[in-house]
DNA sequence: GCTTATTGTAACAATAGCGGTTACAGTAGG
DNA sequence: CCTACTGTAACCGCTATTGTTACAATAAGC
């Protein structure tokens, strides 16, 4: 089953707020959606989110949103953390309760775990390696391409 | 959302059939479903993805079941793979449809593809890099501590 | 050849998480 | 005080998963 697609709304809706101009027009959670295409709901539940995470500061009303940090410091561990994709150190099911009486059945799950913990933490440290910062560049640059 | 239990539970089924003496009572889909303490239909549809992948020979009826191959040349990533847990190249979700209106809507899917796939591959090598063979003996060993 | 245990598969229920939507109370700017 | 926006609850429909029953197809062993 895939990870939820939060994550990916999240580096979304935290490139709009990373790249966005005090000339623009005010960045409500109704045209985040728009960007995002989808329900200002949606943004506003993973702006939460985002918020208890400490990332962005939300100001309820008129009052706005903001990063709390420089798009440089954010990386996308600390998003992929924040919308709680999967809880920590869990991202592999494992079936509860195999049969102790077998030995297999008693000694698979230490046996296995270790791998299973390498391997997410491979993956949580690609993203830990790359900033917010480095994904709005991105988003620049191939925008400046297309532009062109 | 976590990856399915369906991939440690093939680990578990063929860690049995790696594991198992000529001398032990037939590994039916019974008996393993016994040790990983689910339903022997559960067991069989497993098989069935392992079968496909070319991983083990299933004889109908009264025939067995067999690994085709060592387990020092299974990996945990063939598991992985025979089991679909995800498809190729998708262990992320996105959302699907981005507003191209939106610089950063029409661009976000590309800046993020190369990291999301970077992330997913560090995830699947780590596995590449276990062998069946490692996790029996692995197995065997905390048996003999836990026995001794 | 028969018997019998086993596999392969369909069908269904229950569960859980997700994305989307409506509704509405709370709140702060202006 | 108004108004626009946020925060949140409640609900729907969808999908994937796990577990379960049922039964036809199959081959091993006598």
């Amino acid at each position: 089953m895939q990870i939820s697609s939060r994550f990916s709304v999240a580096v979304h809706v935290l490139s709009l707020l990373a790249m966005y101009q005090p000339t623009d027009a005010p960045l409500t959670s109704e045209r985040m959606a728009g960007s995002v295409n989808t329900n200002p709901v949606v943004i506003r539940r993973i702006l939460g989110q985002l918020k208890k995470a400490g990332l962005v500061e939300v100001r309820p009303a008129a009052g706005g949103t903001f990063l709390t940090r420089q798009p440089a410091i954010i990386s996308l561990l600390d998003v992929y953390r924040a919308v709680e994709v999967v809880e920590a150190g869990r991202l592999f099911g494992m079936s509860e309760k195999p049969n102790p009486a077998c030995t297999v059945g008693r000694y698979i799950q230490s046996a296995l775990d270790v791998t299973l913990q390498r391997a997410q933490t491979a993956l949580e440290q690609e993203l830990a390696g790359v900033s917010l910062q480095q994904v709005t560049v991105d988003i620049a640059a191939k925008a400046a391409v297309g532009a062109g």
